[in-house]
DNA sequence: GGGTCCTACATTTTT
DNA sequence: TGTAGGACCC
């Protein structure tokens, strides 16, 4: 395609605004974008109208927040039919592939591994017990968010000292300081790191930031409202060289303030980059008027924002409906009663719909009236995949490999399982390791000489000798090495006598195993670094909506991005949203962004409720209706929940209306946190409803029917039961004699017949 | 090493 | 009110 066409083609059926903000050659640029203003779309189509242009793809770096955005991204470009090649990244990975590279000019050498929170405050805990400060006067969790605190802020262990604090600051800075050190002698990093190395990159080391300011000639940052200090530094380092820096955001939907995010890096873009040309994109095409009204009029409260006429041609739509309900318990109950009214008389479907709460400790509630109503849900929250125990012990001993300074990685499985190496033994062990300046791993190799004997003398060298055998492989395929480690330590064996979470533990296993297996394939240039880089970086949340089946219940934060034809707001209540902590610390207009984010999801219908008693930590409150109602239009309505089936689903005729109007589509008889799968498949724990006469017809034309025996890459052979579901939603039952049933997306599961 | 009792604790959580 | 993590015991 020659570029003319090209570019024309990035500006088809765009506004005014957005071509503007697509064509745009060169300087700096800030599109604010409203909720549902087709954000997306211009930044994929401005990246492949600069290639068009005449840019090479390779030239440009388009930095996200999370990797999921990064994904889309990448995917929108690439069926652009140009551009891929293009750097699409979070600033974290960016940074981390940065610092493999140039590390070395600010003192990281290239193999340093990458510290997850929870991996920080493991870090912390050995920095408290090494000062013989108590965990009781001080919990390493706070600890660890002060100091993450301080680096956001580019704050040193000497300047948090210096700040006006509580006079605890001390202490903190003091732990602060020591953990630094523990990080550095592990040549570790931290989230934060991996960007206060990047700016240091940038500001100190002269010639690779000479070198990095020429060698992207288009920055482009999405999410601009949510960048810290550090962030921001970075952006505005990598585009000093030609100034050609894109930034893409909404002051009305900066929710992170709390995790260092500056609402003034995108308020004062324009006196930061004084010749920035300012695009704004107002029209939404997500949702009724009626909701944007209510939105709109509800963010013109706050003062600190760019002011925006949010508009649409969208139909006026549904009055935005308002539950007053007696306590927590009854709004659940009308919630759930409402959905159900809607999927039976209004066409919605379970997964059309979202409650957004404040606190995940609202969720309790909904999900048993949920229950009870019969219909299917999934939270989203819960231990992520790489967080999980299991998890993390492989890939402590993979980090071993390569960065044998990790301290906290070794101290972690040194004995895991069990090698009879108690915990007195390493300690002496480090300490004795400590005094020389050596890491633990060198002490262990030492060991004898350290005093150690008897079984865990055996122990450490049998640790050892595993350890060196996985080394002494080549680092490639990556699948190659989790397979032999799990061979060389029998960790299945192990978590099978771990008796009941044993068999789930062996599944997340497997699923590391794909997991690597995967990545070898996708990265043919990839290492044991690559593996454990993308491990450490990548978050579960990502990748949840492609196997949702339900209602979707989630906090106001993680609605952030996402869009559902019918929402509801829970919980409109002063002190909870806008929620009041005890010390009284609160951002009232922060608070009302999230507020904004939420109503701004719903495409057609969206409800708000609050109650006017609630239970918090075990007392019961009474409440006063949230301010933001009264911010409102007053066309927002008053409505009457539908009578609650749950509240007659607890009666002596449990579920009996319930289950006729819902039976096909199912009660969750367990509550079904987002449970993740590298390949996205695995649905519900239990037995989904098998079809009914209706989509008969669907299912004879599926590929599998019930009574077939098939084979599946994880959990091996099984037989068909039943299919369910149709389209992109088709579903089979399994049994598998290895883990029992399984409900399975045919779209996604990898089985075959045999 | 694993189970059980007990107490302290309790926003939001892109990476 | 619910729970997670530590102490304690076998």
């Amino acid at each position: 395609m020659d570029s003319r066409k090209l570019i024309e083609s990035c500006l088809a059926g765009c506004t005014e605004a957005q071509r503007e903000a697509i064509r745009h050659p060169a300087g700096p640029l800030l599109v604010l974008a409203g909720p549902g203003s087709g954000k997306t779309r211009v930044i994929t189509r401005r990246i492949a109208c600069l290639v068009a242009s005449g840019c090479r793809p390779d030239d440009i770096v388009a930095i996200t927040f999370t990797n999921k955005a990064a994904g889309e991204m990448r995917r929108r470009v690439e069926a652009l039919g140009v551009a891929s090649g293009a750097w699409i990244s979070t600033f974290h990975s960016f940074c981390a592939r940065m610092l493999r590279v140039h590390g070395r000019s600010v003192g990281l050498k290239p193999s340093f591994t990458i510290y997850d929170d929870a991996d920080s405050v493991s870090a912390v805990k050995r920095a408290m017990q090494e000062l013989e400060i108590a965990q009781s006067l001080f919990q390493p969790s706070y600890v660890a968010k002060a100091i993450s605190g301080a680096k956001n802020r580019l704050l040193g262990p000497e300047q948090m000292r210096e700040s006006s604090g509580p006079p605890e600051i001390t202490t903190v800075a003091r732990i602060f300081e020591r953990y630094e050190k523990l990080l550095r002698a592990a040549n570790a990093v931290d989230f934060d790191d991996l960007l206060l190395f990047m700016v240091r990159l940038l500001q100190d080391a002269p010639e690779t930031s000479e070198q990095l300011r020429r060698r992207f000639l288009h920055v482009l940052v999405d999410e601009y409202q949510d960048t810290n200090h550090a962030q921001y530094l970075i952006a505005r380092g990598l585009a000093a060289g030609l100034g050609n820096i894109c930034v893409t955001g909404d002051p009305d939907q900066s929710i992170y303030g709390w995790r260092g995010a500056d609402l003034n890096n995108i308020l004062q873009f324009e006196q930061d980059y004084p010749n920035a040309k300012v695009v704004r994109l107002e029209q939404n095409y997500r949702s009724t008027k009626i909701i944007l009204r209510a939105a709109d009029r509800l963010i013109t409260n706050n003062l600190a924002r760019k002011p925006k006429s949010l508009w649409t041609e969208n139909a006026e739509g549904e009055p935005v409906r308002l539950f007053r309900l007696e306590d927590e318990r009854q709004e659940a109950d009308a919630v759930a009663a409402d959905m159900a009214r809607l999927f039976r008389d209004a066409g919605f479907v379970p997964r059309d719909v979202a409650v957004f709460y404040r606190l995940n400790a609202q969720s309790r509630v909904l999900e048993s009236s949920l229950r009870a109503e019969g219909i299917p849900y999934t939270i989203v929250a819960g231990t992520e995949f790489f967080q999980r125990k299991e998890i993390k012990d492989l890939l402590a001993y993979l980090r071993l490999l390569d960065n044998p300074a990790d301290d906290v990685s070794a101290e972690r499985v040194a004995n895991v399982p069990a090698r009879r190496i108690g915990d007195l033994s390493v300690k002496r062990l480090k300490e004795w390791g400590s005094a020389r300046g050596l890491s633990l791993l060198d002490a262990f190799a030492r060991a004898e000489e350290a005093g150690t004997k008897g079984t865990a003398l055996q122990g450490v060298a049998e640790f050892r000798r595993t350890l060196d055998e996985l080394r002494a492989m080549p680092r490639t395929p990556v699948a190659k090495i989790v397979e032999r480690l799990l061979e060389a330590i029998g960790y299945e064996r192990y978590l099978a006598s771990a008796t009941d979470q044993g068999r789930e533990r062996i599944e997340n296993v497997r699923e590391l195993v794909n997991a690597a297996a995967e990545y070898d394939e996708a990265e043919p240039e990839g290492n044991l670094l690559g593996f454990l880089e993308q491990a450490a970086l990548i978050s579960d949340t990502d990748r949840w909506d492609a196997e949702r089946g339900g209602v979707t219940l989630m906090t106001l934060h993680a609605a952030k991005g996402l869009e559902f034809p019918a929402v509801y707001v829970v919980g409109l209540e002063d002190g909870l949203l806008p929620l009041k902590r005890d010390d009284g610390d609160h951002d009232l207009e922060e608070e009302r962004r999230l507020f904004f984010v939420g109503l701004t999801r719903a495409k057609r219908l969206a409800t708000l409720s609050f109650a006017e008693t609630r239970a918090r930590y075990g007392k019961r409150e009474f409440t006063k209706p949230s301010q933001f109602l009264d911010e409102l239009p007053a066309e927002i309505e008053a409505a009457q929940p539908a009578e609650s089936f749950g509240a007659a689903a607890r009666s002596p005729f449990r579920g009996a209306r319930a289950k006729r109007l819902f039976g096909r589509m199912g009660a969750s008889p367990e509550p079904r946190r987002v449970r993740r799968s590298e390949n996205e498949e695995i649905v519900y724990d239990s037995d989904y409803p098998a079809a009914d006469g209706l989509s008969a017809a669907i299912h004879a034309a599926a590929p599998f029917k019930p009574g077939d025996n098939i084979v599946h890459p994880t959990y091996g052979r099984g037989k068909v039961l039943s299919l369910s579901g149709y389209g992109d939603d088709l579903r089979a039952t399994v049994r598998f004699p290895s883990v029992g049933v399984k409900c399975l997306i045919l779209r996604l599961a990898r089985m075959r017949k045999v």
